[in-house]
Order: C-alpha cells, then sequence, then structure tokens
DNA sequence: TGCCAGGCCCTCTTTAGGGCCTT
C-alpha cells in the first residue's frame, strides 16, 4: 500500500441501494500524492435500465447520455486497476463502499486499499458547522467552488480539497508533522467529547 | 400492488427512535 498516495472517489448512482438493485452510473476520482492532484479518473457508465426523472434532475446525467456510455462491468474494470494499491477516501464513504463493493463483485474483482470517510471526520473537526453535506463543508472552509456538484469527477475534486484542509487542520491542532491514513482512521472513530485530548496527545 | 437503505450519532438510550448523509 502507497502511504504517500490515496484515491478519493465519488458515485453518482440510480438510487441509494444496490441492495434494491440501484446501480451506478458515474464514477469519478482524483489521486492525491503528497497532497496534490496528480491523476484523474472519470466515465459515465451504461446501468442498463432507465434512470428516473429524478436522478436526472438531480445530477444532469440523462438516459440518453447513458446509452451512448461503456457498460458498468467495462468501466468497473478499470477503475479497479486504477485504485490498485491504494487507500480510499469518499464522503460518507460508507455509500460509496457499498456500490464499489457491489459493482467489483458483479465482476469478479476486487479492490486492496482501506476507506476512511470525510464527513465522519468533519463531525468530529468541525462541530460548529451549519452541517456536514459537502457543498456545506466547502462553503464552512472558504474553499473556491463553482457550485457544480452531484457530477462524480467534480465531488471528488471537491471532497480532495476539503480532505487536504481537514488534514491542514489536524496539523496545527495537534502539533504534528503529517497526518498518517490510520490516525485519520483512529480520529474518526474517536467521540467528539475526547477529539481535544486525541489532538494533543498526537504529537 | 405496494414496498423500497444503511451506518453513524444523539438522547427524553441500551427492552428505541429519529435525524443526518450519500443518490
Amino acid at each position: 500500500m502507497n502511504a504517500n498516495s490515496l484515491i478519493i472517489l465519488d458515485f453518482e448512482t440510480t438510487g441509494l441501494s444496490p441492495d434494491n438493485g440501484d446501480r451506478a452510473i458515474e464514477i469519478g476520482a482524483v489521486k492525491l500524492v503528497d497532497g496534490v492532484i496528480t491523476d484523474r479518473f472519470q466515465e459515465l457508465m451504461n446501468p442498463g435500465c432507465r434512470v428516473s426523472y429524478f436522478i436526472e434532475d438531480y445530477t444532469g446525467i440523462t438516459n440518453s447520455m447513458l446509452s451512448k456510455a461503456a457498460p458498468c462491468g467495462e468501466v468497473m474494470a478499470r477503475f479497479a486497476d486504477f485504485i490498485q494499491g491504494q487507500n480510499l477516501v469518499a464522503h460518507n464513504a460508507s455509500f460509496d463502499k457499498r456500490f464499489l463493493d457491489s459493482e467489483l463483485s458483479r465482476i469478479s474483482m476486487d479492490y486492496d486499499g482501506q476507506f476512511a470517510c470525510s464527513l465522519l471526520l468533519s463531525r468530529r473537526l468541525y462541530q460548529a458547522a451549519p452541517n456536514h453535506k459537502l457543498g456545506t463543508l466547502i462553503n464552512y472552509k472558504g474553499i473556491a467552488s463553482n457550485g457544480s456538484f452531484h457530477r462524480a469527477l467534480y465531488d471528488s475534486e471537491m471532497t480532495a480539497k476539503l480532505w487536504l484542509a481537514m488534514l491542514n487542520d489536524i496539523v496545527e491542532r495537534a502539533d504534528i508533522d503529517d497526518v498518517p491514513f490510520s490516525l485519520v482512521q483512529k480520529l474518526a472513530k474517536t467521540t467528539k467529547a475526547n477529539i481535544p485530548k486525541f489532538l494533543a496527545n498526537c504529537a
């Protein structure tokens, strides 16, 4: 596993639950190496069924666009290669992990990285934020945005910028030089009340 | 036809319920 790099990913899907038959329709991801975006991945994928008007409206991804896209299996096979050997980050990672697991299991492929969740981390670091939606947190941290949320690559890029802002805040609050992935995972499991103590003991 | 998620987290909790997040 590469300790200096990770992948921030985001799925657009036909709905909320692969267990209910929902499928991925777009995957977007960026690769962060030492805090810099060095690579990107973005592809629409054809789920083999029509998406609802709600999803067309929510994402801007239309049935017409998906009819010209490669099948999910082809795209996900390329994406599996892209994330090989990398740890993974997503905003509300439990959601994206379910779709990643579901789509890769359909093509008998797997991945070897571990997930961290920017939502869980932000709930601990930014307890004064109005809420912890991705768009709100981007505004809260003063990160530049053109508001094009709900597309996979854009959301993954915004999540990457939020992630870097959070790592920077951890560095400052804990008075440490860098933030190992394992430390982020521990922080996300620490109760909110114990965060100050946890950060004070990092140095 | 009618139904439709899951994990985290808080609290008026733990023999439970409901809001927050993701599409």
